[in-house]
DNA sequence: CCGCCGCGCGTTAGCGCAAACATCGAGGCC
DNA sequence: GGCCTCGATGTTTGCGCTAACGCGCGGCGG
């Protein structure tokens, strides 16, 4: 590809075209935008114009350009670019565990959001749950000149961490407490465990166990409150909820205890991965779903319809969580004032593991 | 020109003290590190001097330094950093779905690896596979100014994709083919396809049934490959591979298929959803896993002990894929020739889901 | 007592780009 | 036809930082 070395004998300059026919070449320097302009035989900052408002330039000469661009493959520097504008089209996101599906879900939405508004994505993950941990994520991120950031860590460590922040600096939440002074977008899970618990009263089962989530992460008690709320308003018994950590294997645990249980006939689990776990104690312990016991998750993973029964769940739409993020963090960019939250319904999808109480 | 507006009629210097005592403040702009230097009276360079090569400071003028930049607030500008140095210590990683488990997992690996080495991840999503695709999420990185780049996408397109990308640009690929010009970072998909179909033959299972991924994922056809040459090693019948699509619906839908067919006691699924689908439509077709059917799955995620039954399945490392991946990386920026392959051994790891064949 | 060395710090220059202002020619207007 | 306008382009400047070199001063050998 690429046309001739040398742009002219008169334009000189000539800095670096990339493949010099001659030796091997020790990495001719890449070409910068003077190259561009000599070679186009305009200035510099026609070239600059050609980038930024080509509307202001002659499509002829514009033409030109475009073409001395593509011919030494130009690319702008961005260093370059955000050292005089301030802007670098770069938000960051901080994150805990980005192997868990709800927060890998959001990212990808918050990526995919950015990516249509021509935005890149930084990362920083956790590696523990502290104030400090988040505190250093933020850190890591505002040290590369991002714009903004949105922290996907609901988790209490995520307020406290939040407290330090400059109150100026773009920063959004994802589904965390709502006496934060940044803006929030969230599911709302208390709605949604409201649903999964009125949805297993309407069934017939006088009460409804709970195994929660870590009870310092923001999106498990909230699903305890939506659970509890329903429970109380219908005069039923609240059982205590059971504590899990999110993971298969504490669901399972808290299940043998339920299973031993012959009191227990319904039991919503604060995400999938612990329903299966609860499914397959109570398969264990000889309990049958849902004739005996119903059970019920959250978050409606993919695989959720292939568990043994399918899994009745609520599914959060990680997705328009993402967007949202993304968008409301281009409002604080762009300067809107206040801490709005922006929250969505999670939606209750029925399955065969839920059904009539027993008897 | 330089030197203070205003350096000093006392110690007064400040051009940006964070919280001035006044008024609202109309956003002070952030210290620069001009600032520093004024404030702790010597020159910019010193500054420069403290933050890179501390040593060459004299403590206690550094501790001067280092007291100025903490009550300014002081942070370096990382875009000035770059432009001048030419390294931005951000490397980025283009991928298909970071959604699904096993490059969530390794994109997790990779940033912790790369935050230990104090550098950080811009990502990349793709929203199809093919070959621009491929492209563009290397460019849009490239336009980020990356130091280089890890693709985690194991299919063909990423091989495609990468061809144009100039040989000295610092490329690593996770997981895919072995005719590509850059450093590879993978799993040794075929031998642990080999291993888990042995598994199932030294149980007495005259031959093994294959649900495998898109022909068109590496992955997928290294394991079809592994499969494929065990069987063909020890004399048995190879049976059509049913193709799927990673998702649990798939593996269901061929599941059916299988269910009806008497002759088979042993599927070894490409991955873990797909062997979660098999497993329900087995159930669904009254064919009790594993004492008429034996089934295996590939990824071991966290999950698949509390299957029904729990899964054997071949356990990948992720994480260590993800630090080779960003080892190879880092010493091919570092000028490292060549395109070496670092490959690690998955383990099978046995459960419920198979047992000897029946009969 | 002179010259040399090297430590500790300062000065200068320039990375690549875009904002702000300058310039220049072609019309339009009365 | 002089003057003003306006569109298209050029020139200057500086974003914040670090590489490279410069300079003064104290110590040390002869």
């Amino acid at each position: 590809m690429t046309v001739p070395p040398a742009p002219s004998p008169a334009g000189g300059a000539g800095a670096a075209v990339p493949d010099a026919p001659g030796a091997p070449a020790a990495r001719p320097r890449a070409a910068v935008m003077e190259d561009v302009a000599a070679r186009a035989g305009v200035s510099a900052m026609t070239v600059s114009r050609v980038l930024n408002s080509p509307e202001k330039v002659r499509p002829e000469t514009r033409a030109r350009v475009l073409a001395a661009m593509r011919e030494l493959d130009y690319r702008p520097n961005s260093a370059a670019r955000v050292l005089v504008t301030g802007r670098s089209r770069v938000l960051g996101v901080v994150s805990f565990d980005t192997t868990l599906y709800g927060p890998a879900s959001t990212l990808y939405g918050i990526e995919r959001a950015a990516r249509r508004a021509e935005h890149t994505v930084s990362i920083a993950s956790l590696s523990s749950l502290t104030r400090r941990s988040v505190q250093d994520g933020v850190e890591r991120l505002r040290a590369q000149s991002v714009e903004g950031i949105v922290v996907i860590v609901p988790h209490r460590s995520a307020a406290e961490g939040l407290r330090g922040l400059p109150p100026d600096f773009p920063a959004v939440v994802v589904g965390a407490g709502d006496d934060l002074p940044v803006p929030v977008a969230a599911v709302d899970h208390r709605a949604g465990a409201a649903r999964v618990t009125r949805h297993l009263l309407s069934l017939g089962h006088a009460t409804v166990h709970h195994v929660a989530g870590p009870g310092d992460w923001i999106d498990a008690s909230e699903r305890v409150a939506g659970w509890r709320a329903v429970l109380e308003a219908a005069g039923r018994p609240v059982p205590e909820p059971l504590p899990g950590d999110w993971s298969a294997r504490s669901g399972y645990e808290q299940g043998r205890l339920l299973a031993a249980d012959p009191e227990v006939t319904a039991v919503f689990a604060a995400n999938d991965p612990m329903a299966l776990g609860l499914l397959r104690a109570l398969r264990e312990a000889g309990r049958r779903v849902p004739e005996e016991v119903s059970v019920a998750g959250f978050d409606d993973v993919p695989e959720a319809p292939f568990f043994a029964p399918p899994l009745t769940s609520v599914r959060q739409p990680f997705g328009e969580v993402g967007r949202h993020a993304f968008q409301l963090l281009m409002d604080r960019i762009a300067g809107v004032q206040g801490a709005p939250r922006r929250t969505v319904e999670p939606e209750l999808v029925v399955r065969e593991s839920t059904a009539a109480r027993p008897g």
